[in-house]
RNA sequence: AGGAGUAUAGCUCAGUUGGUUUAGAGCAUCUGUCUUACAAACAGAAGGUCAUAGGUUCGAAUCCUAUUACUCCUACCA
């Protein structure tokens, strides 16, 4: 039997569909023709910005999902005859970026602190050169219609003049001011650092417990600590609000250990009462959270390290020493003082930096902030007012949370690759700003706005650079030239996962109001995440994403996209299993077979329809419209693109496949030909999936029919509008048909007859007229039946089939009859169910409350139930009784 | 810690303003079938106390409250 098979494939070889060759043709068919460009022009345009991924980034499954969407949307609208326009890019990604050079510089050992800025940047560019394209070749391969000639990067001079000219114009408007900020400080590159330059480590510390006395009391408190060289530099001691001993201690001081300063006792909501001792020391210099705390009470801050680690002059026993020397000589200190009270083991996380491997240490340092509170109340009514949608629903009360609760924003990176801020001081006296693209304007401004005669020699540029989402921010009012802009601004959606809500759309939408007096998009389309099995998000540092390139090889970029919509319901997490690609792979593979079966209905003959055929034909006439109707209302509604393309998979493979080809394939035997209107179906069906699969569409289209020619390709073809009426009656009538075969076939199964059976069946019925017409159909399928008898009282045999309230009886005297005892087993058992559920319908109607207050149609219909089912039941009993 | 979300078949999810549903799909499972487009196919079967506990109602998977578990975002662990 294997032998077979193998023979068999080998001999259909040539009919397998081959998606390298074609997915590679196509596309490039579509660029060489142009047919990705968008110029203004007089129709109405679709735009998208697409989210422009980092350069260091290679696609993951998390890409797949979201640029799939865009180009379903894209190629829908343009064959809706849109003007589309879906604009590519790329982000510079100062974080990642710069991280990512320096280590393949290490590697060469190359430091960047060594070569100067100059030359690391050059190096940054020829890093972009080698890699910052992978992920764009990997996102042509999966077949986006983007119009490339428009592609778009967050470094190319244009956007970065634009970013400089955004942030000199909000200086110049009093929204940007410097402050201290707390940030991770490397003491031995003496440099701050990122959160993604930073490891995080479990480690077990030492908290030690230490007494405070207080000024005008014998008593004490305990302080726990993990940083006992730090008790120097406290302003404070805090407890958690509900200490009930805070009130009589609130009004007294505590004195530090050793040196004897009095500080006052606060409470934060901030502390807890369960870790430690309920009491800390609040240390605003050197920790995130005392610092916040300290803004809260106003306290000041009081520094006590060098930026190389050691300590200042703060307590002389400590001048100078390592911050870790400094600990044990203080430990020593407090423990010959007794103010330790015990040392307890904990586990916590130590906070390693990558460049050096030093344990990074928490700094004070002066950053650029954006003021929020003005700039985010420009967008406080745009959900009430229609303005934007969001979908899905869920994420407005995330959206509306993030606008109440925005924070001012830390523009300012300590980095050298990205947009560097353009502000320019008078060397050594920093008091003198301007806001100046070049030392040009900057020498002019210091004039005007200082009056002072300055030079090149004497003023200097700050050396930071602008937080990535400042320059991101802008992207969809920056990417387009002045002309451009007034014909595709705003876009249409922006289409993003919920991570980056607040980090960019948010700041999206302040941009377009603050800067062009409107919305950047009307909707926002938020995807789902894309997990692996475990649900763990697919992330490069993660490594658990697929290779890509080799599922598209695999599978091909059809099946890719079609599984990305058969996985994504309702926007949900998509769960990412390498075997959910097979669902998508079969049912490219029944698409490409369908065709082969419809080209071989080809005939020179005149069309000429078998007149039991046309049934079918109108049915699917009204299935196809109903179907073009019903996409439209997802599309114009919510656009859940995976609620429309499985739709398109129902009626393709199982409305078109395998009901009306196979009915077809059975006329065409008997030389009635359908070739034309089945190619009439068939084009629209490939037109409606060609959004999701382009690929093997436009490849069929090409095939097919009179269509030979490629000056008329399916991507810039009519989307198709529904042509007909809906005859619902005969949809409904298939959908019965459909039911009494699944009966039949049942009972085939149950009685196990096998096709060459012949059996005579009488059908007891007030709606003959319905089996009367369908029967040539039915029998298509099962063809078993032989002579059919309608209301036949002489014919009256024992098998029998309810469907609804009809009866067909089944002659089964040429055959043997199957287990008597098995069959009754299965007639009792849905008995029982029906009598439980006949049971609780007797309830209902008998619930005088019920029979009050309840609608009128609603107690019709449970009558109507009960006496249904009665019936069912007896007939059921009939047949055990017959028996 | 704050905010948001989710809980329905082995898995991924539907389930319209509470009553045409005896809670449905698709995968996976099991059974049958080489049938001239497709075995990566076709046909069939089995599988569920709708997370738990209360409440509202004539009637709850659906509305309300509490609990539990998980996920995400933000900020963190003295």
């Amino acid at each position: 039997m294997i032998i077979l098979n193998l023979l068999k494939q080998n001999m259909n070889i040539n009919k397998l569909y081959d998606h390298k060759l074609i997915e590679n043709f196509w596309y490039k068919y579509w660029i060489n023709n142009n047919l990705f460009k968008s110029i203004p022009n007089n129709k109405i345009p679709y735009t998208i910005a697409m989210p422009p991924p980092n350069i260091t980034g290679v696609l993951h499954m998390g890409h797949v999902l979201n640029v799939t969407i865009h180009d379903v949307l894209i190629r829908l609208n343009r064959m809706k005859g849109h003007n589309v326009c879906l604009i590519p890019g790329i982000d510079h990604a100062s974080i990642s970026t710069e991280v990512k050079v320096m280590q393949s510089l290490k590697d060469k050992n190359i430091y960047k602190d060594i070569i100067g800025r100059e030359k690391f940047i050059k190096y940054v560019y020829e890093w972009k050169e080698q890699y910052g394209n992978i992920i764009l070749n990997q996102i042509k391969k999966l077949g986006v219609s983007c119009d490339w000639d428009r592609l778009c990067f967050t470094m190319d001079e244009k956007y970065y003049n634009d970013v400089q000219d955004a942030f000199i114009h909000l200086y110049n408007n009093k929204f940007i001011y410097q402050d201290y900020k707390m940030v991770y400080w490397d003491t031995k590159s003496l440099n701050t650092v990122s959160d993604e330059e930073i490891i995080q480590e479990p480690c077990v510390n030492k908290l030690y417990y230490i007494k405070y006395n207080l000024l005008h009391s014998n008593k004490y408190i305990i302080v726990a600590t993990s940083r006992p060289e730090t008790i120097i530099g406290d302003v404070a001691i805090c407890t958690f609000i509900d200490n009930k001993i805070y009130p009589t201690i609130k009004d007294n001081y505590a004195l530090i250990p050793l040196i004897n300063t009095k500080i006052p006792i606060i409470c934060d909501h901030s502390i807890s009462s369960k870790f430690g001792s309920g009491y800390v020391k609040i240390t605003p210099a050197h920790d995130f959270n005392d610092y916040e705390i300290a803004k809260r009470h106003n306290l000041p801050v009081k520094n006590i390290l060098n930026k190389n680690g050691t300590l200042n002059d703060t307590y002389e026993p400590l001048n100078g020493l390592n911050r870790f020397i400094a600990r044990k000589t203080i430990v020593d200190l407090l423990i010959k003082n007794g103010h330790i009270i015990k040392i307890e083991n904990y586990k916590t996380f130590k906070k390693i930096s990558k460049r050096t491997n030093t344990i990074v240490e928490p700094m004070i340092t002066k950053q650029w902030f954006v003021k929020m509170k003005y700039l985010s109340s420009l967008c406080s009514t745009l959900l009430d007012n229609n303005r934007i949608t969001i979908y899905p629903q869920k994420y407005v009360n995330v959206y509306k949370n993030w606008l109440n609760n925005i924070q001012d924003w830390c523009i300012s990176r300590q980095l050298w690759w990205g947009h560097r801020i353009p502000i320019w001081y008078l060397k050594n006296q920093k008091k003198f700003i301007v806001a100046a693209k070049n030392s040009h304007q900057a020498i002019n401004l210091f004039k005007i706005q200082y009056n002072i005669d300055v030079n090149e020699n004497n003023i200097e540029q700050d050396k930071d650079v602008l937080d990535t989402w400042f320059s991101s921010w802008l992207w969809p009012i920056k990417i387009f030239s002045k002309k451009d802009f007034q014909y595709y601004y705003p876009t249409n959606i922006i289409i993003t996962s919920p991570e980056i809500l607040f980090f960019w759309i948010i700041r999206m939408i302040i941009a377009g109001l603050y800067f062009c007096q409107e919305v950047p998009f009307k909707k926002i389309y938020i995807t789902g995440t894309v997990r692996d099995k475990r649900g763990k998000k697919m992330s490069k540092s993660l490594g658990n994403s697929p290779d890509i390139n080799k599922l598209i090889e695999k599978y091909g970029a059809d099946s890719i996209r079609a599984s990305i919509f058969f996985l994504s319901k309702n926007n949900n997490d998509i769960m990412f299993e390498e075997s959910y690609c097979l669902q998508a792979y079969s049912f490219i593979n029944k698409i490409w077979n369908s065709v082969i079966l419809i080209e071989s209905l080809k005939s020179d003959k005149k069309d000429e329809y078998h007149i039991d055929s046309l049934k079918i034909i109108h049915w699917f006439n009204s299935k196809i419209n109903k179907t073009i109707i019903d996409l439209n209302q997802i599309y114009q509604n919510d656009n859940d693109l995976s609620k429309s393309f499985v739709l398109l998979y129902k009626i393709y493979k199982e409305d078109f496949c395998s009901f009306y080809l196979e009915i077809i394939k059975f006329y065409t035997k008997k030389q009635y030909r359908y070739y034309t209107i089945t190619i009439k179906y068939l084009k629209i069906l490939l037109k409606m999936l060609h959004p999701y699969i382009p690929f093997i569409t436009e490849e069929i289209w090409h095939k097919i029919g009179d269509n030979k020619n490629l000056l008329n390709p399916l991507i810039t073809s009519n989307y198709p509008q529904s042509y007909s009426n809906i005859n619902n009656a005969i949809i409904n009538d298939m959908k019965n048909v459909y039911d009494l075969l699944n009966k039949l076939r049942n009972f085939k199964i149950k009685y196990n007859i096998s096709s060459n059976d012949r059996l005579d069946i009488n059908i007891k019925s007030l709606n003959i007229i319905f089996y009367k017409k369908y029967i040539s159909i039915i029998k298509i399928f099962i063809q078993n039946i032989n002579n059919v008898f309608y209301n036949d009282d002489s014919k009256k045999y024992n098998e029998c089939l309810m469907i609804k309230n009809d009866k067909i009886y089944i002659d089964l005297s040429k055959k043997n009859k199957i287990d008597n005892i098995k069959n009754i087993d299965f007639l009792y058992k849905k008995i029982n169910i029906l009598i439980k559920y006949k049971e609780s319908i007797k309830k209902k109607l008998s619930n005088e409350l019920f029979l009050k207050k309840a609608p009128d149609n609603i107690i019709i219909k449970e009558k109507k139930k009960y006496s249904d089912i009665s019936e069912k039941i007896n007939h059921y009993q009939l047949q055990i009784d017959n028996d």
